[in-house]
DNA sequence: AAGAGGCCCTGATAGC
DNA sequence: TGCTATCAGGGCCTCT
């Protein structure tokens, strides 16, 4: 479930936690991630210093002091972990599970650092680390993926001239990512539903102030959702195992049969389906 | 070519 | 209590 905010939560935590720091050791419980796990992944990693950790969409990156990427996507039930090490951590087993909010199954990777551990823990094993050798082979990776809300890119003309002669809805639009980097299914329905849209409507049908509208709100909810720490819908933990807390913000959000928040509206909140995934939206006050 | 739907996976929950 | 069915959804893949 993590979409763009709670990756940033994560990435601001890697980069006080891990950054400059020399990677002592790595061990992989199960390669069997969405994508396997090469058998020289922890060989690599072994003994390089981190030089700067960032995000795009939704991934972290952590870049290597020699220029390689090592990328991390969390799926929907990835989550991290940071450890502080107790004394004499790397001849002890008993510290492991010392941490009260630590999984106790599905820790899959972990990276050694001289005063603490970075955990990854995925249950359903969606997410996946990918090394990258160089700049120019990340680019390449995300050539493809469209901007992210806050990019310049994502403006008024791009929308407009991407979305001419476009049958699809709008909604599938939001959370296609190389429309647009980092919007994911929960926070698609609530920038529709602020810019009184509906999820069903086609993209090509879009007047212009509504385009504008989509492109400012996308930019408010993710930053808003940033501020609050990220939404935790059931697996997103930050990574000090605790929950975000933009969820008790949702205008629609799993407000399935719940009435409409919008002052003077008394709409009702529906669930449907679309391409496989839940949307939610006020019939009322979001119009085809 | 655009767009829809299937698949990967586990855990929580509902219903009998 | 214990079984089965359903749902959750990110990204890649296949099919029409």
């Amino acid at each position: 479930m993590p979409e763009l905010p709670e990756v940033e939560i994560v990435k601001q935590s890697l980069a006080k936690n891990i950054k400059g720091k020399k990677i002592i050791k790595v061990s992989v419980r199960n390669r069997n991630l969405r994508f396997k796990v090469k058998s020289s992944f922890e060989y690599y990693l072994k003994n390089k210093y981190i030089s700067n950790i960032s995000r795009f969409s939704k991934y972290l990156l952590i870049e290597l002091e020699n220029q390689s990427f090592c990328i991390i996507h969390l799926g929907m039930s990835g989550t991290i972990h940071i450890v502080k090490n107790k004394k004499n951590y790397l001849f002890s087993n008993t510290s492991f599970y010392s941490s009260p909010n630590l999984p106790k199954k599905h820790n899959h990777i972990e990276f050694f650092f001289k005063d603490l551990r970075m955990i990854y823990n995925d249950p359903r094993r969606f997410g996946f680390f990918q090394l990258i050798s160089n700049k120019n082979n990340l680019d390449k990776k995300f050539q493809n993926y469209g901007p992210e809300p806050f990019d310049k890119k994502f403006n008024s003309k791009y929308v407009t001239k991407y979305f001419e002669s476009k049958n699809k809805s709008i909604k599938n639009f939001l959370i296609d990512q190389k429309f647009v980097s980092g919007i994911g299914n929960i926070y698609a329905s609530e920038i529709l539903y602020l810019s009184r849209i509906h999820p069903l409507k086609a993209a090509k049908k879009l007047n212009k102030s509504q385009c504008k509208k989509l492109i400012l709100n996308s930019k408010k909810i993710l930053l808003n959702a940033i501020k609050k720490g990220g939404s935790t819908i059931r697996d997103f933990k930050n990574t000090t195992g605790n929950t975000g807390h933009f969820q008790k913000e949702f205008q629609v959000y799993g407000r399935n049969n719940l009435n409409c928040k919008r002052p003077g509206c008394f709409g009702k909140i529906y669930k449907i389906n679309q391409s496989n995934r839940s949307t939610f939206l006020c019939k009322k006050c979001q119009k085809k």
